[in-house]
DNA sequence: CTGAAAGCGCTTACAG
DNA sequence: CTGAAAGCGCTTACAG
């Protein structure tokens, strides 16, 4: 095709070659000069800066953002490491978004990276991505996924400002000396149980997989809830369960398996409602009309389902940016406390809450 | 807390600062024999090495990244840029967790940008995210999300490498040079439908919204098994849907106002499925006992389905796992003619087929 | 306002 | 095997 040969041949010099210096010999400055209209000096006379910017433009010079990078001392770019998600699940796929809208706004990029770990091994065993090994690349690192504390100490090791998103923290004893963002479990099913008693609801299961302390501080609030009103609060034991969906449908068998079957069970989040709608309604029992249902998280599923979930919401983009504000702060402050930020959830009103 | 003040005094010289000039002072060589042991070059000498490696052992010296990436001219970060998705639909994201683990096991960076842009708009118009508008910082880019003509052109103008995830391209008219990776969609629903009349059904309808070339592509083969089988083709039309859960409701409608009902659907994908699905079950009607149902994509929500639907599975992964594999050979070879992969689909068989 | 020079933190021939 | 020097592509005081 020599078409397309010429075609190609008439286009200007590669971008990737041409360097400061040459833009300066062809605008007939100093590479100073070409520096300071490039960073929008304020110095720069109307007719010179004309000029350089037309020598940038025929010659289609872009300048090399790592040669600056190094020279500012800080990258603009934070890595987002979501760890031990064996795929992206929906949740932290939009906190990432949430991280990169926030951080595009204010010219800053963000690096995916993925680690595999396990909780068992000592700090120093765990291999972490080439990126967090070298130093310049990154200014700092948002902590998402599965976080133990073996992985806390070892981010703590590399001396790199970290933010880490906490719901999913396993294992701490609480009095942890890090920049955090999460939601609150507690108030999301203390709300959600709060509605169902006032719809008239009184007997109330909690149906949730509490080997995860999210799952049980999500009971808490539903306990809080329970026990304000002088109900009693009963919590379904799954041993075994494979995932969270099918921790829901084996809490239907039970609960149907029961002599007293409860009005409303608060289900410890949308999967395991899922799980729980499937399995009751095999059983022949309907959602909501012979039992109430409320779930967790808000995935976008939840209002696919039929009927629609009433669940708590949880503004996943809303961490995402909060974390990386937290970041940019802690970056421009590094002597700053440590801070912590808890974003309030919402309980949303669909379809599977019957007033009695 | 004076206790936590002489925990961080004793804590050794910060990373950040430490140059390659201290070590080599502190190891008592140049500084050309730091870099050689960094870059576990040939010639260096046991002893000097070892010295040299206490010496960055002792001053907890990392290299500085952009330093090396200047030198070596070439920064192995690529750019995964979503194009028009509102949030990162599941399927993305596995294609970014594809790109992101074939990129991490070649010691390769994966940075995450997303864009909103018109497809009406002439290309120079298109506001491309800062990182592509630098140079130096990313090698090349991996584009996925919906991909229109004026997006294409604006990418190619700024000269950089790149492979597309082809199957959500609109609007080309085939003849198109650049990379790309693509599955199968002719074959997906050709398998698909071709299991239908193997297992004996005869009026198959087709619901999918066809505004959507990859839809279309799904039609065709559809079309292809039922002309081979000398079946009539019959595809339901929608106008004004609202999202393709909404299409399959509305075809699910359709269908049951007709005479006759066909005794199974292809869907144009799992979530018209699911609307189908929702739509069939509020009007009494059992998926697969009076209709059977098969989907597209392999959603990980298609197993969760109750009865679990068979569908076609695309590999995910696989495809970002290739696009990445691609843009590297562009890399090497940059001269190489344009390549395209088709990545094969595969029938899954579950529960919403019904044998007559 | 602008040029020449020094410098960022590295790598890599060039000598020895 | 190793040091001293030149150089990557920029930015930024320092003079004038």
């Amino acid at each position: 095709m020599p078409k397309a040969q010429n075609a190609n041949a008439v286009v200007e010099a590669v971008p990737k070659k041409t360097t400061i210096r040459e833009v300066a010999r062809a605008a007939g400055v100093g590479i100073g000069t070409i520096s300071r209209v490039l960073n929008a000096s304020s110095q720069v006379s109307r007719e010179t800066r004309a000029r350089v910017l037309e020598a940038i433009r025929r010659l289609g010079f872009r300048p090399n953002a790592q040669a600056r990078r190094i020279l500012k001392r800080r990258s603009e770019i934070v890595c987002f490491l979501l760890s031990n998600r064996d795929f992206l699940h929906p949740f932290h796929a939009r906190i990432l978004q949430g991280v990169e809208s926030y951080a595009s706004t204010l010219k800053h990029h963000v690096l995916f990276a993925v680690l595999h770990y396990s909780p068992r091994i000592t700090p120093e065993k765990i291999d972490l991505p080439a990126v967090l090994q070298e130093h310049g690349l990154i200014d700092g690192i948002i902590l998402a996924g599965t976080i133990y504390p073996n992985l806390l100490r070892r981010i703590e090791s590399i001396r790199m400002p970290f933010v880490a998103f906490s719901n999913n923290v396993v294992g701490m004893d609480g009095g942890q000396q890090y920049d955090q963002v999460g939601f609150d479990d507690f108030n999301g099913t203390l709300q959600a149980t709060r509605y169902l008693i006032e719809q008239g609801h009184r007997l109330i299961d909690f149906a949730g997989d509490m080997s995860f302390p999210w799952i049980q501080r999500r009971f808490e609030g539903y306990r809080q809830a329970m026990r304000e009103n002088k109900l009693k609060p009963i919590s379904i034991t799954i041993r075994n369960s494979d995932g969270f969906v099918d921790f829901g449908q084996k809490s239907a068998r039970r609960i149907l398996s029961r002599p007293s079957r409860p009005s409303a069970v608060v289900a410890g989040n949308d999967e395991t409602a899922y799980g729980l709608w499937l399995s009751l309604r095999r059983q022949g029992l309907k959602v909501p009309e012979e039992v109430s249902l409320v779930g967790f998280d808000d995935r976008e599923e939840a209002v696919l389902m039929d009927p629609p979930l009433s669940t708590v919401r949880v503004h996943k983009e809303e961490i995402g940016e909060t974390c990386m504000k937290m970041l940019l702060e802690r970056l421009h402050h590094p002597q700053m406390a440590f801070s912590q930020r808890i974003l309030p959830t919402e309980f949303v009103v669909r379809e599977t809450v019957r007033k009695l």
